[in-house]
DNA sequence: CTATGGCCCTGGTTGC
DNA sequence: TGCAACCAGGGCCATA
């Protein structure tokens, strides 16, 4: 999403802000928000995390962030119409055209920092970066008593998994969600960095996972990986893998699946 | 440190 | 057919 975003608004000034849902920029007001914003130029386009950063200028010098979070059903277009579920909308180049983030549920973030560390620090490695090796994830599932889901989906443990790619990974590297992560041995460990690793960067080569109206790039097109799921939303469908039925179980109030033969459950985990 | 559950929201799907 | 319950790419917070 930053990557296609960019090129819609690098290098342009912002100008008046429409808000028609107060939350979205999580705790500023509509006149504190508007006065930061209006009139910056917008530098680098990044991404840390599920967090894409918007860097702003004013006169050539760094005047903030703009810290934009999609949540569940959250969308940044750039358009001259008006979009569906808009709840914040930036002028662009005073002209016609206006940058606008829209979410039907309302859990996105479209936030105005002056200073991006407070929100960025404490979140876990990019499991696409040098700094993630199988070593590192060696070392971090060793002393770790939680279970592999729920601590994939922390974000302070590794950032910018969520739901469908825990699973996938997990598929991938045959372990079952609920095994202990200090029980994962040195194999498995490595099979996990490597899967994880794999489903990513496929996903972000097809532009993410698009299975109903929501969920689309800025153009509105829908990404592909979805085609290739092997365990998400295939509950009661052969695995690919071993032909046994997909499974379907609640980790953590959230939807796992997985396939029972392929990722045996650990013998401690047993009874659920 | 870990686990659990409520909450924030709306819309599409499922099941009676 | 109609309507209520349930579920959804996420994350925060309080409690135990």
């Amino acid at each position: 999403m930053a990557r296609l975003i960019r090129p819609k608004i690098l290098g342009r000034q912002l100008g008046g802000a429409k808000i028609s849902w107060l939350r979205t920029l999580g705790g500023s007001t509509r006149p504190a928000f508007t006065k930061a914003i209006e009139g910056t130029r917008v530098g680098r386009v990044w991404r840390r995390a599920k967090w894409i950063v918007v860097d702003l200028e004013r006169d050539r010098e760094p005047a903030g962030h703009l810290l934009i979070h999609l949540r569940m059903t959250g969308r940044l277009v750039v358009s001259k119409e008006a979009v569906p579920f808009e709840r914040v909308s930036l002028q662009l180049d005073g002209g016609a055209e206006r940058f606008v983030f829209s979410d039907v549920r309302k859990f996105g973030r479209f936030q105005y920092v002056r200073d991006s560390q407070s929100v960025l620090d404490g979140l876990g490695p990019e499991p696409l970066s040098k700094e993630f090796t199988s070593d590192w994830l060696r070392a971090a599932l060793r002393h770790r008593k939680r279970q592999l889901k729920p601590l994939l989906l922390d974000q302070t443990f590794l950032a910018g998994l969520g739901n469908i790619y825990v699973d996938e990974a997990l598929h991938l590297a045959r372990l079952h969600p609920l095994r202990s992560a200090e029980k994962v041995n040195a194999a498995s460990a490595d099979r996990l960095h490597e899967a994880i690793q794999t489903v990513l960067a496929r996903a972000i080569e097809l532009e993410g996972s698009s299975f109903d109206t929501f969920y689309r790039t800025p153009e509105g097109q829908p990404g592909a990986y979805q085609h290739q799921f092997q365990v998400y939303g295939r509950d009661g469908l052969p695995c690919h893998a071993c032909g046994s039925k997909i499974a379907k179980m609640v980790v953590g109030q959230r939807g796992t699946h997985l396939c029972r033969r392929c990722q045996p459950k650990p013998r401690a985990a047993r009874s659920t």
